[in-house]
DNA sequence: TAATTCTGGTAAAGCATTTTACCCCGCCGC
DNA sequence: GCGGCGGGGTAAAATGCTTTACCAGAATTA
């Protein structure tokens, strides 16, 4: 029993056409069939059950209908909720145009053995979407000016022509800049990204500057200290803007997981973050809601950023796509929450 | 340029052998070559940079060295840091054995069309994980008494022999139990999961009720609500927990994300976290260690529970297994921080 | 009525492997 | 000197589908 899978031959055989003919049903193809026969076909393969078989229908024209989900070796990145909810958009849309994603970690072995081009080049996938590219990833340049199907997910490459898609981070910076200008806030502590690691983070932070500075504050050097992204960075970027600027009434910090380092940083002077000082993040991941004081944040629709990365990546690959590597921005917005609030109307 | 890949037939002309001889020789299937042709092939592989398609080689021996990760139908499931680290480990492991692994969601009518037997039959995958099964998957029934390559991740049915690998939550019971007791709470509340749902989840609730009878507390049924292990439920159920027991010191929530929305529900009546009520979770989330205070709570390793299960899995792939579909329990961890303290010791 | 164009459909050649016979040849034992 | 055997290979079928011709017959045109 079950000896060989049903496959198009018998759909052929029950409904007495061709191979051909079932085909092209198949593949919605349709044009030629009449509309009697495709009924046919589509009543045997119902009553067959049947289901084509992925493998075997790639062969012949060399695609896979699968899609290839890169990150960075990082400590359980798929555990990371800013990865998770990229993953989740990119997941939707690819089911949406009938493709499989599978996932894979770019470790130091697997890049020098060039397995993202084997990847490709097997047939495995028919694209490849990067999440988490920094500076750091030289081997991207293999990519520049190539039309292989690869595109990086929420950071772009100056130096490079290679497609992404990622959020509006100067409109992001312009949203915080205004918002704590708006309360009143001149004495402004800035939380950055790691220098020159990655731009879109950098993009954030001039635009926050630039902002701040078109509504009369100047944030000087000292005012600003870069960290890792991390809890543990944003805490100690934070002591430090606070040794050094004792008067601060605001702090912006390039990402939520830095701004909840804030908060203990905060603390840790005993001052109450929102009530002494305000805290405005970034990003908006499930933990600034559940924060106390529930942290007030730009949010930054990630699952939007995988789902529309993985449509043009999807365009690119079914040539429906102009030549040119444009880059796409999703646009962000602010979250009031419990965190921020106005100079006058401040505790003490 | 490039019209058509190097296949395994260049290979062939290119070493002077048969398309046989290369297939065996990339299968390992050694014995039969000898050395001189076997070094001949490899050579001339080296030189064409050939890489042999995944796809023509899934066709004919039906394995696509692939494992698919299912899970429920939950709004961006792959976003939640409990699936994201059960996924993290199953990659890593199934990485270590030359495995794949593609994404699925088993959405309505992706059941109704029984997808999931169709992705073992079209040879798309070796073998499902799935996740966050409940009771209410009653599809999982067809697979009951099977050999099929299913293994549930963190849950179990004692109606239908499957494979499974859960935390050993029975224990965790216990030593919440147990902890609760040593720090003196005798008035204790508990925040179960969903009732008739989740088999885990009942073992941790029954563990920590007998327990707590060895010890001589008594927990009636006044004294458990459930949730739907939300944060947004919990904070309700820990609402009805407090109205019903006013004297409570103690509450033990069966996730970290009831506990948090309990931290909620006890600012909203004035009481803090910790201090005034002690309260303990369950999982460890990476959020329990950011809230204020940092939540104490029961550790469990879903890293390695997922990489347990993708290894079982593979185990029973490779007929590497005795047929009993025998289960796998993860150890879990008492994890201190402060939100527990003991009731002599507490505020007021 | 003959020539032309559709319409609806089919045969067959791939696609890149694996795998199952089967084959040739030299050597051994008798 | 011959049957048997084993080492080292190979030819060819099979895997399940796509796609490119190509082909009847009907409808339309000249």
């Amino acid at each position: 029993m079950g000896k060989t899978r049903t496959s198009i031959r018998d759909v052929a055989r029950e409904s007495g056409v061709s191979l051909t003919t079932v085909s092209l049903v198949l593949n919605k193809n349709d044009a030629r069939i009449s509309d009697a026969t495709r009924q046919r076909v589509l009543e045997a393969m119902e009553k067959l059950a049947y289901t084509p078989s992925r493998l075997a229908r790639g062969l012949p024209n060399r695609r896979a209908n699968t899609l290839a989900v890169l990150v960075p070796q990082l400590q359980h990145a798929f555990a990371d909720v800013y990865f998770g909810e990229l993953i989740s958009g990119i997941y939707e849309a690819a089911v949406d145009r009938g493709y499989r994603i599978i996932l894979e970690v770019a470790r130091r072995e697997y890049i020098r053995r060039k397995e993202y081009m084997t990847l490709l080049e097997d047939c495995s996938v028919d694209g490849i979407l990067f999440l988490g590219a920094t500076e750091e990833h030289r081997w991207l340049s293999e990519f520049d000016g190539t039309d292989k199907p690869l595109l990086i997910v929420n950071n772009h490459f100056s130096q490079w022509n290679l497609h992404s898609v990622v959020c509006d981070y100067p409109a992001a910076g312009r949203l915080a800049a205004d918002y704590l200008a708006d309360l009143g806030h001149t004495h402004i502590g800035h939380i950055c990204g790691p220098r020159g690691m990655v731009r879109t983070s950098e993009e954030l932070t001039d635009a926050f500057i630039e902002r701040l500075g078109e509504r009369g504050i100047r944030l000087s050097e000292r005012q600003i200290v870069d960290g890792q992204f991390l809890v543990e960075t944003g805490k100690i970027a934070c002591d430090e803007l606070l040794a050094r600027n004792p008067k601060l009434t605001a702090i912006f910090a390039a990402n939520d997981k830095m701004a909840l380092g804030a908060y203990q940083s905060l603390r840790g002077v005993s001052k109450a973050p929102g009530a002494d000082v305000s805290v405005l993040g970034c990003d908006d991941i499930p933990t600034a809601a559940l924060a106390d004081p529930p942290l007030s944040t730009i949010r930054m629709n990630f699952v939007e950023v995988g789902a529309a990365s993985c449509r043009r990546l999807l365009d690119v690959i079914e040539g429906k796509e102009s030549p040119e590597k444009m880059n796409q921005r999703i646009p962000v917005t602010l979250v009031e929450r419990g965190s921020c609030h106005s100079v006058e109307g401040a505790r003490r």
